[in-house]
DNA sequence: ATCTGATTGACACAAACGTTTCATTACAGC
DNA sequence: GCTGTAATGAAACGTTTGTGTCAATCAGAT
């Protein structure tokens, strides 16, 4: 049986199992590699769950034993590879439609984010990276500022931080001006400021007003050149390319998390 | 070690072997894939030797026992299924100094972000991705609901929807209770909620709330039996992985973006 | 014919395997 | 509050696993 179709039995009576049942269905389900190569014990220590839930699942999917359904998996696992070395095979296997335009489009679009992703976190951007994390750790009060396009980037960077230093603020604009609550930052507190083109008036107001008033600014933006970076003590440059015309916001969020796991190994210690 | 290595070490030794050392040896050089999932005991019967000539050859290739030969092997039939877009071409650029803890933590941040953007586009995910499409654009209206690490998700998402869509709304649950944006849905209207692991009460309350209003439901979610993905019509299923503790939003927003940009191309027509 | 040293497989052993059995727990229906 | 039922994991089963031990075998030199 080919796994497809038992991913599809999984889904189907998913909801007639038990909770411990469905604890070894969806791990399964999410571990097909596993399966093929580890043992039933192994998989189901992994899967958090008794050995003989493990079984029980197998009764429960009809298959004779554990061995016909491990069977499956390595079916799986091997095809395709039958020729040692070929490498597009299962692309012919898998789907034997012709790939139309939405194909291409998709594929441009994940090569592209891939490379945002690249861009951002690449050796060359470290050096800021570990800058900014620097003065992150340092600081005495940390805001985040971002609007529109941005806002995500903005809001994931706080999330993220605020889960080990709860001194940071959003800078939502909700129920007040931005302005307003920029009033709040002192001397050597620091601002992320994140903008892409077309760099928004009130955010680049917003990191002038800070870098005039002591505040040390750490911009996420498109360009060393862009009107932010040249406002910031730190930029770190993440790369919005998309073969459509909508900007993604995957590179500079990319560059939040970087900073954001930086930030985290430094508070570790 | 690498299959090319340990082949290399077989046949620069294979003329100093006893005939039985011969035979072992030749076998697993040319069934390399059998190695990789079958026992110790089976494989030496399929190569005419007895189970103790097969663990004299581990011996005779340096290795510490059969797990460690039976690894390598194993290692080699999964690479290139699991990171399948990985380039190890940034670690060759990264330069002359040598890598640190930090270095390390994101070339693997980077890696785990590519492989997150290539599931949420891989495409086993078109299908779905599509038929997502498809119901946005015919839907009467649209609502995106997603709440903490997932609002950056859902609030990207509406950005690029609002573009060309402008009767899509944000449930932000702000200045009111989330489920009184709901009521404005009427039956065949579309709902994307957005949900990952530990996946908070409210999302699921208003996913199963829509669902049982007659809205069609979309999730993106990180697992097709999460329980969003099991209220829904369409699920998009991607990846979050992350070697930091902290889930990222990237594979989300990937499929966001994919179906705002499948949305834009069925619009335009 | 005898000895020597390498080669080989039968056997033993402990560990891990998949599965069955059964006692315990949790809980819905009355 | 009691009872019947479904769910669950500990324990035990018999197998199979990989490896260490050791006697049997063989080739070649004396």
């Amino acid at each position: 049986m080919s796994l497809q179709e038992i991913w599809q039995r999984i889904e189907s009576r998913y909801g007639a199992f038990s909770p411990q049942l469905r604890r070894a269905a969806r791990f399964v389900r999410e571990n097909p590699q596993d399966v093929a190569l580890h043992s039933l014990r192994t998989l189901s220590r992994q899967a958090g769950v008794s050995p003989t839930s493990m079984t029980r699942l197998m009764q429960a999917l009809d298959f004779d034993n554990w061995d016909a359904f491990q069977a499956d998996h390595r079916a799986w696992l091997t095809a395709g590879r039958q020729g040692v070395f070929s490498d597009r095979a299962d692309r012919v296997i898998s789907g034997s439609r012709a790939p139309g335009a939405e194909d291409l489009l998709l594929d441009a679009m994940a090569a592209a984010e891939r490379d945002n992703v690249s861009h951002a976190l690449a050796p060359q951007a470290r050096r800021n990276l570990v800058q900014a994390a620097d003065m992150l750790v340092a600081a005495p009060a940390v805001a985040i500022a971002g609007i529109r396009s941005c806002f995500p980037v903005a809001f994931s960077l706080h999330y993220s931080l605020s889960l080990f230093m709860p001194h940071a603020r959003l800078m939502t604009g909700i129920g007040s001006a931005p302005l307003d609550e920029l009033h709040h930052l002192r001397e050597n507190d620091v601002l992320v400021v994140i903008s892409v083109a077309p760099y928004s008036r009130e955010t680049v107001d917003v990191a002038r007003h800070a870098r005039d008033s002591g505040v040390r600014v750490v911009a996420i933006t498109d360009g060393p050149l862009s009107p932010i970076a040249r406002l910031a003590d730190v930029t770190l440059v993440a790369a919005n390319e998309s073969p459509a015309h909508i900007a993604s916001p995957i590179g500079p969020i990319a560059a939040a998390q970087a900073l954001a796991i930086l930030v985290l190994a430094r508070a570790g210690d």
